[in-house]
DNA sequence: AGGAAAAACGACCGATCGTTCTTTTCCGCT
DNA sequence: AGCGGAAAAGAACGATCGGTCGTTTTTCCT
């Protein structure tokens, strides 16, 4: 069962990327197929339907972006420190290079948000968790006292993902080259604001 | 040639309504020609290609968006007035119970972002074009007295519309009933760092 | 080395995609 | 009323969609 697998890993991983261009329907099966040097039943052999691929993926995206993301945030002090790398490494997953199309939640919240199913209920689930992670960091920079001890913490977590949208869509659609510093200077503004007076 | 353009205005209105729901690619003619009680092929000959449908469709999307927010926020007082319509005009742009499926340009953004060609074309310039206008109406805000000097407006401009998208995220995918509340504090917020220090 | 299970293949399914063509229906004008 | 042109219908196109099935190849284990 390793061969199998190892496949498995290897259609997930292609997927991943191709989805992020083309989105959770624009990504057909004969097109992976065809990346990945497949054929398209033997592709199809690793999984019951379209859509079990289309969860399957997004749990392997949701994973990567813990490694990337959350992670590596997690190891830095709690509090403003913590804060801030979950910022950078949001920003930087964003426009990752090695993932052409950038987010493929940013690409998936905005395809599902009409629709219904398992695929919508798995990004719903997904982003609210974000958001959550967001408002956390926030309580714990409250308790440590690098913000103020009447942060609205979901309000920040709100407002923390309103940027990471707008950056998206500065970057990715306008492709302004100034997108990065307006996020960067967002972000300073939302900290500011959160921060203790002094 | 009066019963041609009827129609044809009846079927753009329609892919309008039916395109803020499937994205620009998921809707298919034939679903449209279905809605509408119309042929397929009677449906195609008003129009040389499904692109040429989809960017006729987005200029009355435009059209729409600037009566429904632009002018009637215009007709407001120069400087706050005007930028606080702006801004409810455009949330209640994006969730008008008429239109679901929220704003077609929010789901065309997602879509586009890397692809090319001239229906990302038009959305990039249309995007743009609001953005300016946003700074255009701070800048006057800036004139007027009611925003401190030194603002940078295409700053503000890149964070109004931020808020924009976040609320659209939070009502249309995560349907957090708080969604409407938090787009309200976000714009105080940014609004009173843009204001004249008192 | 051999045999069973796992994995991949190739052919094919019905449905639907955007699109083209020819034909019919309808509307407006004189 | 009748004619002409615009508007819509109908059928069919090649391509592609997600999905199925029986067969062949490969992998793994003893």
């Amino acid at each position: 069962m390793t061969k199998g697998t190892e496949t498995r890993d290897r259609i997930l991983d292609t997927a991943f990327r191709l989805a992020a261009r083309e989105g959770l329907e624009g990504l057909s099966l004969a097109a992976l197929a065809g990346e990945l040097g497949l054929s398209k039943s033997g592709l199809f052999a690793h999984f019951d339907s379209k859509e079990e691929l289309q969860l399957e993926m997004l749990r392997v995206a949701s994973e990567r972006f813990v490694d990337k993301v959350m992670r590596p945030a997690f190891k830095q002090p709690r509090g403003l420190p913590r804060v801030k790398a979950l910022f950078e490494n949001w920003r930087r997953w964003a426009t990752d290079p090695s993932l052409p199309g950038g987010c493929v939640f940013v690409a998936a919240s905005a395809e599902l948000d009409d629709r219904d199913g398992p695929v919508r209920a798995y990004v719903v689930s997904q982003q609210r968790g974000l958001l959550q992670t967001i408002a956390r960091a926030a309580k714990i920079s409250v308790e440590v006292g690098h913000f103020r001890r009447d942060l609205d913490v979901d309000q920040f977590a709100f407002e923390f993902l309103a940027i990471l949208l707008a950056f998206h869509h500065a970057q990715r659609l306008l492709r302004d080259p100034r997108a990065e510093q307006r996020a960067r200077r967002a972000y300073a503004r939302l900290v500011d604001d959160a921060a203790v007076r002094h």
